[in-house]
DNA sequence: TCAAATAACATACAAATTGTATGATAAATA
DNA sequence: TATTTATCATACAATTTGTATGTTATTTGA
């Protein structure tokens, strides 16, 4: 068993975390300077650099945790094998994860971090359905890589997921599983 | 008519965009310095600050003027009615287009800054065909909202060609174009 | 509860990079 | 060819980063 991590750097992790999706929420990541950071968060820089190298070191690690949450999410949800129901039941709780978090995903792809978002969705798809979409007879009978398959899902849902999540007025959740549901073919 | 621009900006604004690229195939966009790409360049750093403010109005100058030339290469050339053919069309010029222009494309991609690309293309795909496809008859009764349909089709095949840009070897064009056929219903 | 370990802090400073200013030189325009 | 102006060379101030050191406060684990 690993040894359980300090309590402090618990804190100092979390306090930055917030804070850099505050400021993404107020400019550019590109314009976030590691001071403006550390002043926000009330941390000492020096203790800044004592975890990261740099702002792209947070942000991964951000990411990464964010990750992590939505693969528990998904974990012990996601039981259909129909392939369509599976896909529409995945992004069901996608969705409510997303909607959960909306500041931190809306921010992050406010700054354009776009490819962060696709990249960790199609991480995120294999990792829980690659196995079992392998053996799907729907998807062996489509006569189209996985992969490819997979990468379309994935850039178009979670572009019409970021889409609807920075502007949520206009559709409420159940319309917009409706749409998806209407997008994806009953038989891929 | 517009008063021609200066030679020498032009020449200069080109050394900036391709040592832009060429930088960017070496390394993150978020690493290159403005000095790195001047020295590259052999452009005066004071000249650099006379025509940008900073690396990010370069890069954006930059995808402006490549969506331009987009934009050029799908003008008269996209002329079907039906939805369907009219989207290969357009798709298979997009792909010549990336084909071509693969080095520059692959970069940005490459860089995370996916997020550029898909605003991009969703821009094109706007301008050149919102249009055209608003008093489309298959759309109309499709009952999805344009907005949804458009962000979705374009996150999803901008994955898939940006993917397909970045392995090239595992299938041609052709291939790559009857997966995208597959995807895409008849009636949409 | 207390001693040991260590994370966070305060501070200082060197190094890197940016941003600006100025006059001289070279190239483009008309 | 004369005029305009973009580029260059150079210098320098300002910002930001990155590192180092000793002190203080908090957490852990016995």
């Amino acid at each position: 068993m690993n040894k359980k991590t300090d309590l402090r750097i618990v804190k100092t992790k979390k306090v930055l975390f917030d804070t850099l999706i505050k400021l993404m929420r107020q400019k550019n990541f590109d314009k976030i300077k590691i001071s403006d950071i550390c002043d926000e968060a009330l941390i000492n820089r020096s203790t800044f650099y004592a975890h990261y190298e740099d702002k792209y070191e947070l942000l991964d690690d951000f990411i990464e945790d964010l990750k992590m949450s939505l693969l528990k999410d998904l974990e012990d949800n996601v039981h259909n094998i129909n392939t369509k129901e599976y896909i529409m039941k995945l992004l069901s709780i996608l969705i409510d994860h997303i909607d959960e978090k909306r500041d931190i995903y809306s921010a992050i792809f406010l700054n354009n971090r776009n490819g962060f978002l696709v990249d960790f969705l199609i991480d995120v798809i294999e990792r829980e359905s690659l196995e079992r979409l392998k053996n799907n007879n729907d998807i062996v009978k489509s006569e189209l890589p996985l992969d490819i398959l997979v990468k379309f899902y994935a850039g178009g849902l979670i572009n019409v997921c970021m889409s609807w999540l920075t502007r949520k007025e206009k559709y409420n959740k159940e319309e917009l599983l409706g749409f998806i549901d209407k997008l994806i073919p009953e038989k891929i």
